[in-house]
DNA sequence: ATGGTTGCAAACACTTTGCACATGA
DNA sequence: TCATGTGCAAAGTGTTTGCAACCAT
C-alpha cells in the first residue's frame, strides 16, 4: 500500500480550475520541497534541473495565478523581489539573517490576539499581516 | 520666548555630517509634516509645491543617506515601492486598508517580549522587525 | 577652494503585457 | 476543438549609477 505523503498536485490544480501542465506540476513540487520561500530566479533554476526550461514570464504568471487561487503565499522579505511559498505549509513568519541570508521559519504566531484587539478598538477587519524579523543568526554573530 | 516645537533640521543635518541644502531641508520638513510614510513620487510633488524641483534620483539619494544616518525609516508596505517616514516619530506599525489605501499608525508594540524569546531560544540577534496589518478599514467594510 | 550634492541620462532588476504558437481537457 | 498556457520580445516601474556642473562650508 502506498502512503500518500505529498499532495497530489494534479488534483490540487484541478480543484482550482487550472490545467495541469508539466511546468505547473514541477513548480508545485519545487515549492513543496523548498525549505524557505523561493524567488522566481531560483524556481527557474530548480526547474531547469528537472529538465524544464520555463520562461521567467511564465513563472511570474504561474505565481500570480497560484497566489490568486491560494496555492502559494507571496512573501515579501523587504528585498527588491518577491518570494513564494507553498500554502499547504502552515502560516508562519521568518527570521532573516542579514549577514548570511539564511531564512528560518517561526511558527506559533499568537498575533491573533492583537488582531482581535484591532478589530474591537478600531473596527478594522484584518485580512492578513506580515511579520518578519531581521538581524544576525547565531553563527554570523561570531564572525563580526 | 520662542518655543521649539519642530526639530531644527539644519542642526539635525549637521549632526550627521550632511550638508544643509534647500532640497534636504524641505524634504525633512515634508516628512515631518506627513501623517503617513511617503513614497518618492509623493515627496517629489510635495517639494514642487514648496517651489523645489528635485529629481527622483536626488530624492532616492537623500532617502538613502537619511536612512543610513537614522534620520528616516524605510517602510515596506508590500507595495512595489518603498516609503519613508521621519525617524523622530516613535517606532510603530501600520494598518493598511486594501480598499481605500488609508494608512493608520499603531503604536504600543510589545513585540520585544517575542524578540527576547527568539534571542534566548535561537540565539538570533534581532536588529529590527516589520509588522504590518492588511485588511479593510471600518468605512470600507460598509461599501462591500 | 574643494568635497559633498545635484540634474540628467542611462543602466538595472524585477515584473507585466501583447501576441503568435502550442497544448491539456 | 478550443479555451488556456507558454515563449519571446518589448514595455513598465521603482531604484541606482556615472558624470559634469554646482554649491555649502
Amino acid at each position: 500500500m502506498v502512503v500518500q505523503v505529498k499532495h497530489d498536485c494534479k488534483i490540487e490544480l484541478h480543484k482550482v480550475a487550472l490545467k495541469a501542465t508539466p511546468a505547473r506540476l514541477a513548480t508545485l513540487k519545487v515549492l513543496e520541497a523548498a525549505s524557505k520561500p523561493l524567488d522566481v530566479a531560483t524556481i527557474k533554476s530548480k526547474l531547469k534541473k528537472d529538465g524544464i526550461n520555463a520562461d521567467p514570464a511564465t513563472i511570474f504568471r504561474m505565481m500570480n495565478s497560484f497566489s490568486d487561487k491560494g496555492l502559494v503565499r507571496e512573501i515579501n522579505l523587504q528585498e527588491s523581489k518577491l518570494r513564494y511559498e507553498y500554502s499547504a505549509k502552515e502560516d508562519h513568519h521568518h527570521l532573516l539573517c542579514e549577514s548570511c541570508g539564511s531564512i528560518e521559519d517561526i511558527s506559533d504566531c499568537n498575533i491573533e490576539t492583537w488582531e482581535k484587539e484591532l478589530r474591537e478598538k478600531k473596527g478594522f477587519m484584518i485580512k492578513h499581516h506580515s511579520l518578519e524579523f531581521f538581524g544576525l543568526c547565531k553563527n554570523c554573530q561570531k564572525l563580526i
